[in-house]
DNA sequence: TAAGATAGTGGGTAATAGTGGGGAATTTTC
DNA sequence: GAAAATTCCCCACTATTACCCACTATCTTA
């Protein structure tokens, strides 16, 4: 059975070596598409880790940046936020690519990190961070997720 | 590589040197394309930063100014503003381009910058400001923001 | 279960990028 | 028209990056 191209499932356990380089699971990079040519864009994650695009999927989120107007002082933000902390980073032979330090402080990251395929991209996490921000989820809102359930069937 | 041509993303670190030089990184000189014959449009950007354009997104700007009474009042300040300050500048041997005196003065330049890629363009920043202006950014429109993140991002 | 193949980790080195400054050419000023 | 100032182009030094190689662990297959 072929995988659909350019979906992230599962999570493994990896180590951030001392030149803030990680590895991509072989098995994500066996499902990459070759329009990425071995390439893709790292960025703050909306929750406290890395976000990982493949190429493809980054340049959808260019374009709908491309379409908002610098005459809105909202929008200049928004641009930038996004953009400011995105960085390409093609993978080596090893199938590793590079994180920026700002990402690394960012999320935390230290030794041992956690990639986590959501479906579209990937997740670097610390694990001990993640551990906390599972657990704040179980608390709150168990009503969002009846929402979700209305939208997406499982 | 894969990446769009004329795209910026990220921030680099570099310093404006005593004759008013600073670089283009090094990826961003490789991601433009070959019609901008090594040349951007430096001027005054909306925020207190300056805009760096490359030749070629700079002149739809220009035929966006032709065509100012087809726009609104806004679009025509805005247009004028940034299009009287504008002055090209050739990247040398070494990468770097020149700022004007009274852009460096605007912008309050000192010896460390901020380079930003915020997509279309460029922006220079002096750092204390720029930190600055996202307290103040955070402070307002969330909701506008969520907004954005759900519609782009996600 | 042994051997080959594949996957993950660590580190060394050559090439590239960033910074500062000198000198020729050009422009400005007296 | 000469001196001064400015601009532009080039060279050199240093730090950083990216590429390559080697080792170990794990997974596959005969």
């Amino acid at each position: 059975m072929t995988l659909t191209p350019n979906t992230f499932t599962g999570e493994y356990s990896y180590s951030l070596d001392s030149k803030g380089r990680v590895n991509i699971p072989a098995r994500y990079r066996q499902v990459l598409s070759n329009d990425n040519e071995n390439t893709f864009m790292t960025t703050r994650g909306q929750d406290t880790c890395v976000w990982v695009y493949p190429m493809i999927e980054w340049k959808k989120i260019e374009s709908e940046l491309r379409k908002l107007s610098s005459v809105s002082g909202t929008h200049r933000t928004f641009i930038r936020q996004i953009s400011r902390s995105a960085s390409p980073s093609t993978y080596d032979k090893q199938g590793r690519i590079k994180i920026n330090p700002s990402l690394i402080s960012y999320a935390g990251l230290e030794k041992d990190v956690l990639i986590v395929g959501v479906v579209k991209k990937i997740e670097i996490w610390n694990p001990e961070i993640l551990k906390l921000v599972d657990k704040k989820n179980m608390e709150l809102d168990p009503n969002e997720f009846n929402e979700l359930s209305t939208k997406i069937v499982i």
